[in-house]
DNA sequence: TAAGATTATGAGAGCGCTCTCAAACTCTTG
DNA sequence: CAAGAGTTTGAGAGCGCTCTCATAATCTTA
């Protein structure tokens, strides 16, 4: 089917070119009349502006880009990006942007790709997801200019400057460590991450809550792990030489790993070692025994880095804005609190 | 950081805009010492050419759309796309090409949207992964004469046409009833899926694999379900009244649905009911008991598919292609094969 | 070394839009 | 109903590239 062009659109509707323009971009001031006719056309014909046409004469081009480091390419598996991607693109289409993707699986892939991305003028905005603390990308796009939003806050130092939404790590970890306390558990673990705000936070979290109830924080029962089921695993079978009564991991994956190391020295869960997560993905309900563990609103976080750029490229200069999302605890069974 | 322009590079290396555009997209005829000297100042003023108006002026955007229709979107979170958008990625990445996502929640969004995508030249080609037999979509990409490879093979009606690459699901359910069969299992149920490709696919493969050795196929042993873990489990439910001796379920999350079912209900895997699943996710071999299953090389799925899409935009008028990758069948604990 | 063939470079048009500016048209209101 | 104000429309330039065509430079070969 061959594409048309403003000019034919006009030509049809006996306009010219400007006036479909402007009717296409909502511009006041054309006679009611001539805006249905033209309109009409438009969508009989099914016409669609050439973007590319559109990006070079307004110099922007309506395509956002969604950036994960390459730390992350193993962890990309995990549901979490999924529910991110999907929120993003939906407000994307519900906004006219085009979501591009972009993953870099090596360092050399991400410094080729990146170039391209920011000096290209191919994209209008990013959303970038960086759970590692330091990233050579963001002072790349600072350069050029290209507004962004970050998914979980950066490090302090740079988090004035910066756009964010985040989830309230810290309150959710305090709700967790708290919850164990009030169980009756007194040797708490930890099975905790390293080099991510996100760990940092929560980390924060349990220390407060264990503090807040004059328990003594006992360095030996926090475990250093990566995000996944193997390092929760590999974590757990450390932290079990410590006898602890309870653990509090930083992810539901961590604490499934968890669980089956656990489970893999007799143990039970929850009547041996009680467990908390974080996250609450989908497994976390159906796991056995079912997870109790701190939900965070992911969806909502996409959701709402998506509108917050979109917001920042209506308006440019602004301050950086920083939105901090509530969870809440859910508790089922692995924490020992129901049967 | 001020954006530069093909002019702007020229002035600096003392040629013409045109020769700048001959180096930058390799054409022959220009001086070795030209070339040289053109290269050096692009690399050292990181330039790239601005993409809007590459795309204009050559009416070649190197941008992929990859879709996922409606229906996928609750099943969107499976790793298995997780999986073939990393390969996508990559194959994007190392070829100069930017991969845009459209997900599509609602049927209205998929109209309004598809629409822009095929009408307004952003796009030089799609790889849709279409896991429903009938799709609106791919008779309006046809209209708009865009390249496109498909991800799962088509109904048969219109394979001739369209390009795809699949896994060979057929083979790998004849593999996977077979091993049940040798294993001495007789009452082989199925835990199949309805109106999609892959599923008739395999139930293919079980009734060709049980019609082999002289089976009956007995249809009160075959329920239908989705491609999740509850569907599996709700499936699995039913087909407990029948007592079967074993199960063959269409994927992995169906099959750890089943085992959850199984469980549920007293008996014990494989000891009571054995269960082989497909695609090998990463669940599978941590799974309890580790799953016996279909191994499908998803990566290579989406690599295959991205590159096949290169390869089409290139040489445009050319027969369909179709790819079908081998699948292997990997025996763990669920299958009783193995202690 | 002159003529023709070949290679290297630049000038110019044009891709399909947006946006400014000027012209034409429609209201007011005295 | 003429003059001024406001509203509606069209013409034209320009966004930064690619690509064709003409010209300039270099290489052949007699």
């Amino acid at each position: 089917m061959k594409r048309l062009t403003l000019e034919e659109i006009g030509q049809i509707a006996g306009v010219s070119r400007s006036t479909v323009s402007r009717v296409i971009n909502d511009h006041p001031n054309i006679r009611p009349a001539v805006r249905q006719r033209v309109a009409d056309v438009i969508r009989e014909t099914g016409y669609q502006p050439n973007s590319a046409a559109r990006s070079l004469a307004s110099s922007q081009s309506r395509v956002f880009g969604l950036v994960m480091p390459s730390i992350l390419q193993s962890a990309f598996a995990d549901p979490y990006y999924a529910l991110v991607i999907q929120a993003i693109s939906h407000a994307c289409n519900q906004n006219d942007y085009t979501p591009a993707l972009f993953l870099f699986q090596t360092l050399e892939e991400e410094e080729k790709t990146s170039q391209r991305i920011v000096a290209s003028g191919l994209i209008d905005g990013l959303v970038i997801t960086a759970d590692t603390i330091e990233s050579a990308f963001v002072s790349k796009i600072q350069q050029y200019d290209i507004p962004f939003v970050q998914i979980g806050r950066p490090p302090r130092s740079s988090m004035a400057d910066i756009s964010y939404v985040d989830v309230d790590n810290e309150a959710g970890a305090y709700l967790a460590a708290s919850h164990l306390i009030q169980l009756g558990y007194r040797r708490i673990g930890q099975l905790a991450t390293a080099h991510n705000t996100a760990g940092a936070d929560r980390d924060a979290g349990y220390r407060q809550a264990l503090a807040d109830r004059g328990l003594p924080i006992d360095e030996s029962l926090i475990e250093i792990s990566d995000f996944s089921e193997a390092g929760g695993y590999a974590a757990m079978r450390n932290l079990l030489e410590r006898q602890p009564e309870a653990v509090f991991a930083q992810s539901d994956a961590i604490a499934l790993g968890a669980i089956r190391a656990i489970r893999d020295s007799g143990l039970n869960v929850p009547d041996d070692i009680a467990v908390v997560g974080f996250d609450d993905m989908p497994l976390a309900a159906s796991a056995d025994p079912p997870l109790t563990t701190v939900r965070q609103p992911i969806y909502r976080t996409g959701l709402l880095a998506a509108e917050a750029l979109i917001d920042i490229t209506r308006t440019s200069p602004m301050p950086a804005r920083h939105i901090v999302l509530p969870v809440e605890l859910v508790i089922r069974a692995s924490s020992g609190a129901v049967s």
